[in-house]
DNA sequence: AGCTCTTATGAATCATTGA
DNA sequence: GTCAATGATTCATAAGAGC
């Protein structure tokens, strides 16, 4: 048993992940403090500064992952003076430089974006989802995120809410296992590397909470059951409570204890 | 009228767009030969000189465009060795530096992408399509690119939800406010930044023909009619063809004579 | 079951003003 | 100039309740 499990610990990752033991993580993911964003929560890393305040940290999660492990990223930039900004580009090249091997950017197609209308361009309605590796073969597990065809279970699963996992959860014992039985001699189909999710409804505390499904889908595509699954910017704990309903372990770390508190609270609570 | 109108020309634009007067053109749509893809077409241009083969030409895009134009760019990185290649991000920062202003990136999510599956990776069934300009300020007709809008705003604006009433009543305080006088009678909708459109179905006698909803779709978003669209990779000929169905002029350009005539054999057969 | 109606809400962006 | 703060403006959808 790693020596970090199955806790969520208050402190900046790049000190944090020292203690970490070498090569004990399965798999990354996670949501970092966007630039220019959440300035009142996190203080604000203005946007030519966020290279350089991240590779120290990724520089640590490459310390931390196994040799097979992938590290999911979850990322957008945002438009300034109707222009928009080059730091995820920038950041992309640079992990790159660090030894990162990028494998994959998936597309999260957010059904319900933000409103609001103006003279340059339209509404925002996807954010980009990075996939890195250390090797060139690592662990995946494509048949554990296949998707049903077909009108009728299309409408059930387009969007996995918390309250449909639960009632999953709480009918079967294992999450997902029961659906896909279910499924088993019906028309499967592997996804493709756009995702189509809501972005998440109902009060987390959080202002920037990615609806669970992400997470679900990246766990089940890259860990099998006991595997450690870290959060470095936990937020409000939705990567943390997700490995936890999936049988993952997680490790959960975040500079702010009020976010601490929520992501612990959640993960009591099951929600 | 511009001297090179309603024409397709062989060549390389490099060259072409020398004798094409200067800010006559109100937008550039194109799909330039990817990095590494269609070899046998264009020679192939290897992923580590793309960037600096496609520079020269991007200048002579901004000689010709008008200042309120816009440039349309549709392209997308291939994996190479496990790993997407990198050109893309460094031809968006390089024409950044060159003076244009990089407003969106739209997804273009393909409908009936090709089927496939690799060990590392699911089907790719996204492209970027690139917006840039030369001002911050220009030429954007969004209505002409309205979708349908879904069957719940009938209903809602036959009784005005007393929240919808509260909250205009806040923001305004009188009453009822336009915004919502605005939906009245409005059965369209504004799209966002990911495009769902089906690929192309039929062989156009080239390797890589985008359907023709694409340019549809930039050509009435930033040009009226009469307007001039130049394509300088024209390829099986989509862009003038959409340009031409819509009123607009056109000006193609490729390099290879085989693709020209696919193109204007296109033209004159309206498809 | 299916339909209608109600409610909730999401990492937004731009123009303007003032320091 | 440049930068920061503030206010104005703005949709489309899913899910649930009720009939």
């Amino acid at each position: 048993m790693p020596k970090y499990c199955n806790i969520i610990i208050t402190g900046d990752c790049l000190s944090v992940l020292q203690k970490v033991d070498l090569s004990s993580v399965d798999l990354i993911v996670t949501s970092p403090p966007y630039a220019e964003k959440r300035i009142k929560a996190y203080g604000g890393i203005h946007p030519d500064k966020f290279v350089e305040w991240f590779l120290p940290r990724s520089e640590k999660f490459l310390r931390v992952l196994k040799p097979t492990g992938s590290f999911i990223l979850n990322i957008k930039e945002g438009a300034h003076n109707g222009q928009r900004q080059t730091y995820v580009m920038k950041l992309v090249m640079a992990l790159c430089r660090q030894g990162w091997l990028w494998v994959e950017e998936y597309i999260w197609c957010k059904k319900n974006c933000a409103p609001g209308k103006w003279p340059n361009r339209f509404r925002d309605s996807f954010e980009r989802v990075y996939h890195f590796t250390k090797q060139k073969k690592f662990s995946m597990y494509q048949e554990s995120v296949m998707v049903p065809m077909g009108d009728w279970a299309k409408s059930r699963l387009k969007n996995l809410s918390a309250r449909d996992r639960r009632r999953d959860d709480s009918a079967v014992g294992s999450g997902f296992s029961k659906n896909i039985a279910n499924w088993v001699g019906r028309d499967m189909a592997y996804p493709t590397n756009v995702l189509h999710l809501a972005t998440e409804c109902g009060n987390k505390d959080h202002p920037a909470a990615f609806p669970i499904a992400l997470p679900d889908f990246f766990i089940r595509l890259f860990t099998k059951t006991g595997d450690l699954v870290l959060d470095p910017f936990i937020g409000s704990g939705t990567t943390a409570v997700s490995a936890k309903q999936l049988g993952r372990k997680y490790l959960g770390i975040d500079i702010l204890a009020k976010n601490c508190l929520v992501a612990k609270k959640r993960l009591k609570e099951d929600r």
